[in-house]
DNA sequence: GTCTATAAAGCGATAGAC
DNA sequence: GTCTATCGCTTTATAGAC
């Protein structure tokens, strides 16, 4: 392995970690070379300006967490258990990632415009397998009408809302860290529970 | 009214305005001067530093936030209609004030243990009569045996969480702003539904 | 490729006149 | 209470030696 790529490599990580934590302008270019062990100058070397380091960082985040999800959607189950394996993959990536959410979400708010073509990758969502799924299950009366995206969203709201509010969660629950990730675990499981059984309105 | 307080308010409110939209670290006292159409001194001269500035509108926000909650458990409702009145409420919070949600979260995040004070008031909430009748409900077998504050971050997350995601989410559905609204707008009224129908577990 | 030193600009905060 | 001018520090970015 050459030397090069692992410098880019260890700065690519360790500045990952500070924007996660504080955010494009809360960063510093001190901070991320004492944290990787180099120096300033060496930042600019590889990636010329703070803001093309975070763009690197930013697309690669962004692009895990829409893979993450479209290849859930994509794979070879029936509608169900998409909704419990989509519910399942987001609390294991936002177990693994507690800071990623709310770090996507305010960059994306604070510069809504500028990244408009890194979220054009989204729109596979909607031409994913789970679409035709839901669209035929519902022709065929089996499914509530419901629009597949608010389902979706539904999902999403219910395990990543949590993670992003947990300090407020925490205390309306007056819960610690352990108690939290309880709470959530305990998500994990109702949250597709529910939506599943008002979508074919079934009672136990 | 005095030439002063006109002065203070004036700040707070452009203030507030460009923090929400840029946070602590991206706003700028001389912006936030420029906006309210003062000099720079003066921002210090009425609130010292831009961190004492910050923390009166925070924690303004803060409560309001937490004031819209609480009152609406606490009236007097059924829990059912408690639930469906959180949904409206927070639904016109967010309508209203869009950028503040994503705002509040990544303060909070950023600063966690800075601002366990102030999120001590949230505990009033597990104290709101909405737990009460809900516990109560479940004695009696009338509610499917569930934590009830599962059932209230249910509604925040299904309510808040679009708001704080809506550039993915506009770009999964291919949403423009009004149908992103109307979207909003459907899931004020169908996430009470859901969990309603959830905890009753009644098919129709 | 990696370092030290430093430029150049930005920013929060204060002094002092009015 | 309000302004201009400026201080002093921080931060991004570059120059240049090795």
């Amino acid at each position: 392995m050459k030397k090069d790529i692992s410098t880019e490599e260890k700065i690519l990580d360790h500045a990952g970690q500070i924007f996660k934590m504080k955010g494009f302008s809360g960063a510093r270019m001190q901070e991320i070379a004492d944290s990787a062990g180099i120096n300033k100058a060496m930042l600019h070397y590889y990636f010329r300006s703070k803001k093309m380091l975070f763009d690197k960082i930013f697309e690669n985040i962004l692009d895990d967490f829409q893979q993450n999800i479209i290849i859930t959607l994509n794979d070879e189950r029936s509608w169900e258990n998409k909704l419990t394996a989509l519910s399942e993959k987001l609390y294991m990536f936002v177990y693994h990632n507690e800071d990623i959410p709310i770090f996507l979400f305010n960059e994306l708010h604070m510069n809504y415009n500028f990244f408009s073509e890194q979220l054009f990758k989204f729109k596979e969502i909607k031409k994913s397998s789970f679409f035709k799924q839901f669209m035929s299950e519902m022709k065929k009366g089996n499914i509530i009408k419901t629009d597949p995206l608010q389902v979706l969203v539904h999902i999403f709201s219910g395990i990543i809302f949590p993670v992003v509010a947990k300090p407020i969660i925490s205390s309306m629950g007056d819960l610690n860290d352990k108690q939290f990730d309880q709470f959530l675990l305990e998500r994990k499981k109702i949250v597709p529970e529910i939506i599943i059984q008002y979508l074919k309105n079934t009672g136990v």
